[in-house]
Formats: C-alpha cells, sequence, structure tokens
DNA sequence: AGCAGTTCAAGTATTTTTCTTAAACCACTT
DNA sequence: AAGTGGTTTAAGAAAAATACTTGAACTGCT
C-alpha cells in the first residue's frame, strides 16, 4: 500500500484513477509539522495545497489591533490553503498554525496546474473539493451575519461536535465571531440548564 | 535615531560609515519571532543573514534517529544563518530556532552580495565578523574531541555564563554534546561540592 | 574493575497555556 | 430607563505541556 494510500482513498471517493496514481503522487511530499508552528506566514507566497493527513490546522488573520481571527480550522483529509495568496501566487495575509502536531502532504502550484490540464479526474478532483469548500465558506458568512453569538455555537456544535471537542476554546471562539469570554459565558449557561 | 541603529552601531565597532547607511537599512526587513518558531528549516533554502535585535536563537541539525544536536547558540548582536544553505543557496539540512520571543532583521543573500561589492566597508564588517565566527567554531571542534564533558561545560559556563542560565538545559547539552541526564548530574555533583 | 558516559523510564517541578470569573462598559431594542 | 447581547480588562484557577531529576541497567575503554 502506498505512502499515499490516504490522500488517493480520498481523491477516488470523488473520481476514478487508473494508472494516474504514480503520476498523482509523484509531485507529493510528506512533513511532519509541529503543534504551533506555521506553515503559511504573511509575507511569503503560500505554494502548495497541503493536505492534512492527520493533525489540526487553522488559518487566522492578524488585525492591525494584534486580535487574531480564525478564517478555518481543518482536520483529518481537509485541505488548509491561503486560497487568495496560493490562486495569485502573491504573499499570503493568514497565518495557517498547526494546532496539533501533524502529518500533511503538500503539492505545489508549479506541478498541479500543469498536472491536472493533463489528468482530468485530478481536475475534476480539485473542482469539486474546492467548491464544496467555497460553498461552505458562504454559508458560514450568512451565518455570521444572521445568527446571535449563541445560535452560532449551537449550530456549529451540532454539526461539528469533533472539531468543537478537539480546538482549544480561544481558536472557536475566534472563529465563531465572538470573545473568547462570551463563549465561556454560554458554555456555562448551557452546563446549568442541562 | 534610526530603527536599524541597533545594527548600525554593530557595524561601526568594526569598520567606519558613512553615507553607506542608508543603502544598506534599505536592505534590512524587520520581524518578530515568537518562541519556538523556526526560521530555518530542512529543505528550504537560508536566503538571509539574520541579526539578533532581541532574543535567542539555536541552530540544530535532527538526526536519522530523531535526536537533536546544537550547532550554535546565538543572543542578541549575533547572526544566526545555516551557513553551508547561505553561501551555496541550497536547500538547509538545519533549523533555526527562536528560543524566546525574538526580534530580528534580515537582508537578503540576493541584495548583500551587489551591495558588498559595492560598499567596501560592508564587506569588510561580514568578513571580519565570519572570520570570528569561523575561528569560534573551529575552537568548538577542538574543545569538543580534547575534554570531557565536565570540561566542556566548565569551560562553556565560565565564558558565556548568561548564555548558560539563558537557555534551557536540554539545548545547552546538546550543544555541548552530552545528554541531557548527564548535564543534570554533572550540575548536581557541583552543588554538593560548593 | 572502574571511569565516563548513554539510554530508558518514572516522577517531580516549573512554566506556559488555556479557561473562568467579575466588573465596568457600549449599543440597541423595547 | 431597563434589559439583552455583547466587548474589554484584569486577575486567578485549572490544565497541559515542557523541562528537569533521579535511579537503574548498560556500553566501551583502559
Amino acid at each position: 500500500m502506498s505512502k499515499y494510500a490516504r490522500i488517493l482513498n480520498n481523491i477516488k471517493r470523488y473520481v476514478s484513477l487508473t494508472v494516474e496514481e504514480e503520476e498523482i503522487t509523484s509531485i507529493i511530499t510528506s512533513s511532519r509539522i509541529k503543534k504551533k508552528q506555521y506553515i503559511i506566514q504573511p509575507g511569503f507566497v503560500c505554494r502548495n495545497r497541503t493536505y492534512i493527513v492527520e493533525g489540526a490546522f487553522r488559518v487566522f488573520y492578524l488585525d492591525e489591533d494584534g486580535k487574531e481571527h480564525t478564517v478555518s480550522i481543518g482536520v483529518e483529509d481537509w485541505f488548509v490553503t491561503d486560497f487568495f495568496s496560493y490562486i495569485n501566487q502573491t504573499p499570503a495575509l493568514n497565518y495557517a498554525e498547526a494546532l496539533e502536531d501533524s502529518h500533511i502532504f503538500q503539492m505545489p502550484y508549479e506541478d498541479i496546474e500543469p498536472l491536472c490540464k493533463e489528468i482530468h479526474a485530478l481536475s475534476e478532483y480539485f473542482r469539486i473539493t474546492t467548491e464544496k469548500a467555497f460553498a461552505f465558506s458562504r454559508r458560514r458568512v450568512i451565518s455570521n451575519i444572521s445568527m446571535t453569538a449563541e445560535q452560532r455555537y449551537d449550530d456549529y456544535t451540532e454539526k461539528y461536535p469533533h472539531i468543537v471537542k478537539r480546538v482549544p476554546q480561544y481558536v472557536l471562539a475566534s472563529y465563531l465571531g465572538m470573545s473568547q469570554e462570551f463563549l465561556s459565558k454560554i458554555r456555562k449557561r448551557k452546563m446549568h440548564k442541562s
């Protein structure tokens, strides 16, 4: 079984692969990232699509006041990317930080592009997964403007209980768009009710 | 007073500068690095000479057994570089890790080279500081082969007491070429004697 | 045999990170 | 004017991670 079985299986959930496997794996590099390390930093171009084999990451930006806003959280079998930086190959504005010791696969932009031209299935894979991610982020925007903090928390907890359990509370708060303290209060309220 | 006063003053300890100051500072970028972050990683080219304005770094490599060997430790007014990678502009084999939250100035290889051709004083500065660093590393090699672990510890403690106080013991042990446990025992022995 | 040193494993101490709580405050609704 | 939904600041507690110590068993050398 290939070292890259995990990502190949993921690809095969969306498209079917035959002889292309080797071509695809030839552009992948595998690495291990320790908790707290950044794989993307403001000022540097995001050169890779990064697939999480094991572990968890978040993408966040630091506003002028030094406050962190978590843009996305990803665990196994998700991609972490600063999409704007990646697509335009311009310097990133965000950080991508490992929330746990993690194992990742990376594929560089300059290799993916020609390969997608060549391999239809690969192109399809990225199209579909990107569309999903985009749709997801759209819904998040909506939920942010139309719901109260508590509703956002409930909503997210219901849909992603495993993620809620896994990430530090301040990360979750900055993802859900509220202060850490307020999230702490929401949780306390719930405990007393139940 | 310039934002870059600290490095300019350091340069002026070795050579005299007149009008060149601005040209030099124009290639410097300033950044803040949090404890535990790497500024150099295996596989990536070390593009910069990094001057420590405030904080501390170490350079280490990870052997096949996963053991860390600290190659150098630097504090304020020292440079941290993977020299082999920097000079040849080839991928590094070492990590450079912040041991504290730090403030650094960086000058890229591709800017330094032409500037050294142009500004004699700058060339002199790098020549002298590099020679010092080289001589230092030579002596270290000698001390490593000719002294016992305890002698190396005594020697280093005498010369750099401020560094000994500042870095974690396991870093010092991996720098002095002994196990952490053994260093702990050496220290214990000393305590009882004195 | 004995010294200089290592590895492994378990336990403790210390530091850092994360979470909680309270108080004072702001902006909207009602 | 008062209640709701939220923020900020600051201090303290709890939890987790890191760093250090210790002992035992072992290696290689003289």
